[in-house]
DNA sequence: GCTGGTACCGATACCGGTATCGGTACCAGC
DNA sequence: GCTGGTACCGATACCGGTATCGGTACCAGC
């Protein structure tokens, strides 16, 4: 697209009678300008309907206002979340946000990234810490602050925020454990590329095996979580382990589907059988019957990420790694 | 954040042993380049790890490869679809989506949408109708296509792509009335900012008021709408009406609320009380028992917004309005 | 009357690319 | 040998702002 002839700088200092320089001291408030030329440049701008051009003011001023953010998806309201928290830190800073969507794929990931660095971000904050070599490249070499969110269990090119999903797996199989389950199963989606809820499902099926008991079952599939497809595959493996006591889930939206199942086919829940999933999203909350989850803190992450990347414009020195604790929910 | 010293076109060529002009072209397939030169600068370019400045490329070019969006919420599931129909639509094309967040708040709606045309967007996605009389004119100013989504009930400032909010909620109330329902109220929260959901809303109870019914009740609150508020606003006027024998809410989440209230109570859905919701989410779909819906065309309506501006760009003359028919799910 | 500081302002160069124009080398064709 | 076309390339100006430097006017102070 062309962009149309519109109103520029030197149109709004023509009108005001003053020179372009002085028009922009005017409009950003720095340096000395007499009230009455402020006054004047205001006005000329209003009537005039400038907006400003921040391609022109980064690129000379070599300072940047972006933000970019690399999600793996954006109909997964947990990543919503995380962008609603790097949005809301960012607000009042001057600073905007530019969201990539990686759809799980690492080459589309270096595509985003590559993208998002090509507008000169003054930082960028990605998800996980899995990343192609050529991405890693990418990200060491960007010369701004990068933080990896989501996940502890790795190394950060520079800065991460997030938990440890091996621990969150392990705690959550404690706690079945102390609940006195003995023939858990395992229902998971899209483990070979979210590589948290693989390493959840690696902490927990650890944790069962340290106490001896192992995994009584799994159903592991390729393809998206939905609560439909958790609906499915629960009715499938109870069919053909119908005397388990215990499910966990790679995530909520699974194990409510399995909820649902139980409720359609009359299994008493959590009496007869636990069902665990993961995140604490609201639709877990407001499920008839308790299923247990794990509750991460997503507007948080997403908020100490924008911190850092603030901080560091500002000359601070953040933290390289915040870790947030998962608190089980078992109701 | 002070860009750091990064590689430039200027550092490629000097490596290639060309000019900047020619290294330019080389780099965008453009123009008459040897084949050698653009090999040796290709080469030069990746050796220095080479990114392009998108800033200096779309201020030099007069080109834009962005496209602003706006939405209300990140975090509802539906916008979400929508910004995932557009990014799709847009992919492959060289155009980028922006996303801004509202907040369904109208000062907040008119400062990102400010913000987005000073970045020179190719064209806006904004969502509604309903704009603040500033945020119409830096619309109608913009010399930019603006595509309003979701509505149609209402003037467009350019071209408008979604459905009818009236006629769903008119085409909800008969299929309800069809069903046989009689006692029919409504359940609904934030129509004072959610004016698709107010347009509904109106329409249902004309419907009613047409053919000599009325409703039976309503329960209207401000503040968001999540399942544990549909599901205690559903109880709240139980209590007050248990001989409804139908609530029809503002959308899919209260209605589930409403349902796993119904549930708890163990009041027999959809024999004793229909629920009727909107949106047609998966959630719906995965519940034990049936709540109406309306579906509605959400990436469809994304993707269509995102070639409106495509096809402008590309000098084509789209359609200044596409009407997409809900469909009614009644299980 | 001269000096020095302050307030205010503008000329100029530059950010990192691309559009545009024109130039050179080379070869085919007569 | 001259002409005209093609392939290829670079100089220059420019996109719309801001950083930087220096200049002028004016007044206080001695």
């Amino acid at each position: 697209m062309t962009i149309k002839q519109s109103i520029t700088l030197a149109d709004v200092a023509t009108k005001a009678g003053v020179s372009k320089m002085t028009a922009s001291r005017a409009l950003r408030g720095t340096g000395d300008v007499s009230k009455a030329n402020v006054e004047l440049v205001r006005r000329a701008a209003r009537d005039l309907g400038y907006v400003g051009n921040h391609l022109a003011t980064s690129l000379s001023s070599q300072r940047s206002v972006l933000v970019g953010v690399v999600v793996p998806s954006l109909t997964n309201i947990v990543f919503a979340e995380v962008l609603s928290g790097i949005a809301n830190a960012l607000e009042g800073s001057g600073k905007q946000a530019v969201f990539g969507v990686s759809d799980y794929d690492p080459d589309t990931e270096y595509d985003v990234i590559r993208n998002m660095l090509s507008w000169r971000p003054a930082g960028l904050i990605v998800t996980g810490l899995e990343q192609s070599a050529d991405t890693l490249k990418l990200l060491r070499n960007a010369e701004v602050p990068v933080v990896q969110i989501m996940d502890l269990d790795g190394d950060a090119v520079d800065a991460c925020v997030g938990i440890s999903h091996a621990e969150a797996g392990h705690t959550m199989a404690s706690a079945l454990l102390a609940e006195g389950r003995k023939r858990i199963a395992y229902i998971g989606c899209g483990l070979e590329r979210d590589t948290r809820a693989a390493k959840r499902f690696r902490g927990f099926k650890n944790a069962l095996i340290d106490e001896g008991i192992g995994l009584a079952g799994e159903r592991i599939e390729t393809g998206p979580s939905t609560i439909a497809v958790g609906r499915a595959l629960t009715a499938q493996l109870l069919a053909d382990q119908p005397d388990l006591d215990c499910i966990y889930y790679s995530n909520d939206d699974l194990a409510a589907g399995g909820l649902f199942h139980c409720l359609s086919a009359n299994i008493d829940v959590p009496g007869t059988l636990r069902l665990a999933g993961f995140n604490g999203l609201d639709l877990v909350d407001s499920l008839p019957k308790g299923v247990a989850t794990t509750r991460t803190p997503r507007r948080e992450i997403g908020i100490a990420a924008a911190r850092i990347i603030l901080d560091v414009e500002n000359g601070a020195n953040p933290p390289r790694r915040v870790a947030y604790t998962p608190e089980i929910h078992m109701p």
